[in-house]
DNA sequence: CTGTGCATGTAACATGTTACATGATTCA
DNA sequence: TGAATCATGTAACATGTTACATGCACAG
């Protein structure tokens, strides 16, 4: 009841600044800034590429990022966008606000609320194929890790999160696994 | 491209499968779910009660589960919810079945990746605040941990990954306050 | 010459939040 | 008697996904 003009005033749309920050670490492309978004979002905000377009728009309308053709690599032109210099106030005042928790969705662990109702061998192969997953994504982000250097300290922060929330994951699927395990069935 | 009717048969929301799991655990009022969601939904799926009062009359249509009005102990009247027989069984198959991949917003993760917009001194400051409510929370599934036994298994290990999650927040904020720490301004 | 990946876009739909509404009961 | 908590509900809005659509360019 106390905020309202407040907050309203820098108040954007969180994909927004996702996008700004994708662009700021560098500039890039809608679709590369879709594929960065799948890898490093795991963590932070993740959205498909029919989101991400129309957003690029408003941001350049409001004249935070700006695009410029480039050919592809392989494949027809795209529009490589940057920050303007309102872009990089934009993003720099936002980084230094507070954030709401973090919000997660994980309908793993709400069959694992349900256990009760499964055979235990069951149980011990939906464990084993989840920390199988997790054991993936986890070396995935390893690899990331290893070659990002302490001049990227955003990009390493964040693998480095990536890496020891999957590390947690594991560990705790290994307690589920062992506590399943001495249990009469 | 595969599976259309296969999935389709199963098909139903996420959030009714929450609520069903929630009333399995013991029955529940719809006010009763929305307050455990915001506490046991932090590691799983968490909605407002905007969105549970009308999901549970859904679910009532579908003959999952039935309600019985009961004297509130503070306050007016209330239905209490409990599973009907198709509702446990839909809940046991749904069990069974695998899960797509945990989802995550974390604005905060969004921030650290501009640190470098931020002086040293803000940055640490910013990540000693968010360390602290991680620590709350961490106190608060650690209490919860101690009262619960290993009876009920499902709440049990949700809560364990509670605690787990959080620790493991906290050693990353730890190691980002280290980096910061050992670095020029 | 066909499939795969690059690259962008739109529209209908699903899902969930914010804000608005109502009213009971208890405690200070 | 007024605030706090219990308890339920609705409607407008925000946000994001799925599915549909298009077309280039390169590799086999």
């Amino acid at each position: 009841m106390i905020d309202k003009k407040e907050t309203a005033a820098g108040k954007e749309k969180p994909l927004k600044h996702v996008l700004l920050a994708g662009i700021h670490n560098e500039p890039r492309s809608g679709y590369e800034l879709t594929k960065w978004l799948q890898i490093v979002g795991q963590h932070c905000w993740s959205v498909e590429h029919s989101s991400v377009y129309p957003a690029l728009r408003e941001l350049e309308q409001d004249g935070l990022i700006q695009s410029q053709r480039a050919p592809g690599t392989r494949g027809p032109e795209r529009s490589i966008y940057s920050l303007t210099d309102a872009g990089l106030e934009k993003l720099r005042t936002w980084v230094a606000q507070g954030s709401p928790r973090p919000t997660i969705k994980d309908e793993q662990m709400l069959r694992v609320l349900c256990f009760d109702l499964l055979p235990r061998e069951k149980a011990l192969q939906q464990i084993r194929e989840v920390r199988a997953e997790h054991q993936a994504q986890l070396d995935f982000f390893l690899a990331r890790q290893a070659v990002l250097t302490e001049q990227q300290l955003g990009p390493l922060l964040v693998t480095r999160r990536g890496v020891m929330a999957e590390q947690a994951y594991i560990a705790w699927c290994d307690e589920v696994a062992d506590m399943i395990d001495r249990r009469p069935a």
